[in-house]
DNA sequence: TACTTATATTTTGTATACATTTTTTTAAAA
DNA sequence: TTTTAAAAAAATGTATACAAAATATAAGTA
């Protein structure tokens, strides 16, 4: 992650900034976000980090201008929904993914084999997502976006910590879509993402 | 509906007032909306404004400065999610529902066979919310939660055009929640779903 | 007529000033 | 010392000005 801070908007600028800190644990849970403090920090006016604040607050990661301290049970909570918009999409994916994307998600098997940490982080991510498109619903999809700042808290834990099975779980699940088993794919999917809590709790 | 446009902040009752004109048809789909114009004619500056788009932008009644036309698909994505989080909480709700919250919904039930339309309506958005929240999981109602507008076209539908069976399937999701049936509730409550998107479908 | 290109207009993004509201600090009273 | 009230400070909400970007309009060319 840690991502480009390429664009041009004030904005976005922020946003990301904002984001990567709190991800990467540079701002701790709890801390309260001053707007203006931001401001001259980032080297923007208030204008634009009222915005990332406000998608922030929307992506769950700050809570009336406090930087969110996850507790077991919003892991669990957020995960049960995550459970259920992959399980329904890995459903879908077996009943019709293209060929390009089971090339695709191929490789990220691939990858989590032989990776470096930083490639397994970047492949795992892949997998889900490429399987989240073939869902394709844009709702479904746009929920599990938003989601994407907390699942990469579990994602770096699961990684890291190198969980047992991960890899194969993402093999088997792999498996069930290409000799599209649809049920077979979603009690997988689902098993697995249970396993990635279960372990990330466990770990925390 | 028609929102108690009672608060305080000029944000507040900005995104009420704008909601409200689209959900009435009063703006109709396709228009773009500009900040300035929505400023003089609500009666606050372009700040408030501003918020309050990037709120409906977020609730999907606004897609990049212009009021949705929802197509046939776009309302078939928004109800799978539905479906998908409806159908869990009716399984929670059958689990482990209170016995207030299971009263209330049995007044809910009543009203939906003697009421009139804004009653039918406004007692059918608690029903389907009860049953929410009964899910315990904040995540899963924050999503219904920003869904509200969107479901609210569809429950307009439903309601003035008094689909068939509709209360009486409400009836029979209270039965098998109150005879701890998850597996039925499920099931009964995303057919009462698939069923209400069909019959929208259908009228428009 | 159709197609550029230049110009004008509108609209958005950003900075900033000010006014409320909220929070913190300070000091007095119990 | 603890509690309460008043004052000060800080932070947020709102309005507004200006600059950059996007869009529309007009004029010229093939």
């Amino acid at each position: 992650m840690m991502a480009k801070q390429s664009t041009q908007h004030a904005y976005i600028k922020a946003y990301e900034i904002i984001r990567d800190r709190i991800l990467s644990g540079e701002i701790e849970g709890g801390t309260k976000l001053v707007e203006e403090r931001l401001a001259d920090d980032i080297g923007v006016s208030r204008t634009p980090i009222r915005e990332s604040i406000r998608r922030l607050e929307q992506e769950g990661l700050i809570s009336k201008k406090k930087v969110i301290q996850p507790t077991e049970s919003d892991l669990r909570h957020s995960f049960q929904v995550r459970i259920l918009l992959e399980g329904e999409a890995a459903r879908a994916a077996a009943s019709y993914m293209t060929e390009e994307h089971l090339d695709a998600l191929r490789q990220c098997v691939d990858i989590g084999k032989s990776g470096s940490k930083e490639e397994v982080m970047e492949a795992n991510k892949q997998f889900h997502d490429i399987i989240m498109q073939a869902s394709r619903n844009p709702v479904m999809i746009g929920i599990i976006d938003q989601m994407q700042s907390i699942i990469y808290l579990f994602r770096k834990t699961v990684v890291y910590h190198q969980r047992p099975l991960l890899i194969e779980e993402h093999e088997k699940i792999y498996e069930a879509i290409r000799q599209h088993q649809p049920d077979q794919a979603e009690q997988l999917m689902k098993k697995h993402l249970q396993a990635d809590l279960d372990f990330s709790l466990h770990v925390f």
